[in-house]
DNA sequence: TTATTTTTTAAACACTGTTCAATTACATTT
DNA sequence: AAATGTAATTGAACAGTGTTTAAAAAATAA
């Protein structure tokens, strides 16, 4: 009587094939760009198909930065390594304006973007989980930073929001292309050495 | 034979009445489902006469977004009341960021959303010059700061950069809904506590 | 008045997300 | 094997979008 499970290994499949084609075309165009009948057409199927697997576009975009986020923790996992917090503080800052500058679409959904969080307003009574995940991340972090006489006197809340702040609005201003304000042979490299002062101030945060 | 000035005069009539819909239509739904039909609606002209004073939607949210400019620079000038570079710093970034929260969508428009910017690329020649006004502001401020002590050892343009950087940050991240992550009786709070936090590093960068 | 230019319009084009009744495909029961 | 019931799929439709364009209307100039 395995046959529920198989339908229900099927559905996954053709669950995956949607995502799949919606990445591909979420990539090269981006998330206006990319309609249900572009999805429907790659994976040859009806638009109205869809609705069968997604109740509509933004749980789409949602399903993607989700496995943007699997993504970027993944590569903070190789901060575990670095015995020193401050070490491992500062290697965060750096993995996540990596990703955020190599992945400038994926980073868009996953902090700048609104449909994933309409979907997470939407479908009530869980909050933004991968968002939760990351901060409760940075925040450890912080605080063992703290207990080695870090950031005295700051809140540990307070301080992990404005650190994501910092790193957060420089990937974001150079991505909806801000940074057109710096001078023009500066603007590749503006957030990363942005990122250096940023850990040079972080460095002198110790009593 | 004034009859072309007055023409003149009335096609820009019709112009700002067209702006004066769309920032209507725009401060209680968005750009996006603000709709040219919509304005056109409003104005009681036809969609298709919009094009004869816009060449596209985008221009339209660019001059909105310019009207934004000028009310923030408006709100920057009272800093020229403080003699001390470092208070008209911190001053800067209190009305920057109280802009931000009292006039999300606009602030929107100006730092986050790819309409303006659109124009700007497409009408090629020039750059984006209103950015560019409130960064030099921005960094003419710094400069003095660091004449008198603050700073050193840290380089105008990025450090302007930075500090820019982490306004918008906490500002986008609080529009974009990404600041469930913190407690939710905190989520109210969370920029103005984080710039306090923030001013607080800022006064300990003197030598 | 006629001619010319400017302004305005309605219609059309090619899209969009989403819904829904009807059809097809498949599994279970008789 | 045939009938029944359920799940998956479809195509058409709805109500919208930005934009273009040929034609009409209005205003100005000759």
């Amino acid at each position: 009587m395995g046959v529920a499970e198989r339908k229900e290994r099927e559905k996954e499949v053709l669950r995956e094939q949607i995502l799949t084609a919606a990445k591909t075309l979420f990539l090269e165009k981006g998330v206006e760009k990319t309609s249900i009948r572009n999805i429907a057409d790659l994976i040859e199927y009806s638009p109205g198909s869809i609705y069968h697997y997604f109740k509509d576009k933004d749980e789409i975009f949602y399903a993607l930065h989700q496995g943007g986020f699997q993504q970027l923790m993944a590569k903070m996992l190789v901060i575990n390594d670095l015995p020193n917090p401050m070490d491992r503080l500062k290697a965060m800052g750096s993995i996540y304006v990596h990703f955020g500058l190599e992945n400038p679409d994926m980073y868009d959904l996953m902090f700048i973007k609104e449909a994933p969080l309409d979907h997470v307003a939407r479908t009530k009574a869980l909050q933004w989980n991968e968002g939760e995940a990351t901060f409760k991340f940075l925040r450890s972090t912080l605080r063992e930073c703290m207990e080695q006489g870090y950031f005295q006197g700051h809140e540990e809340e307070t301080l992990s929001f404005l650190i994501w702040s910092t790193v957060h609005g420089m990937v974001s201003l150079q991505i909806r292309r801000r940074c057109e304000v710096v001078l023009a042979d500066r603007q590749e490299r503006i957030v990363k050495d942005g990122l250096n002062e940023f850990f040079s101030i972080l460095d002198r945060q110790s009593s």
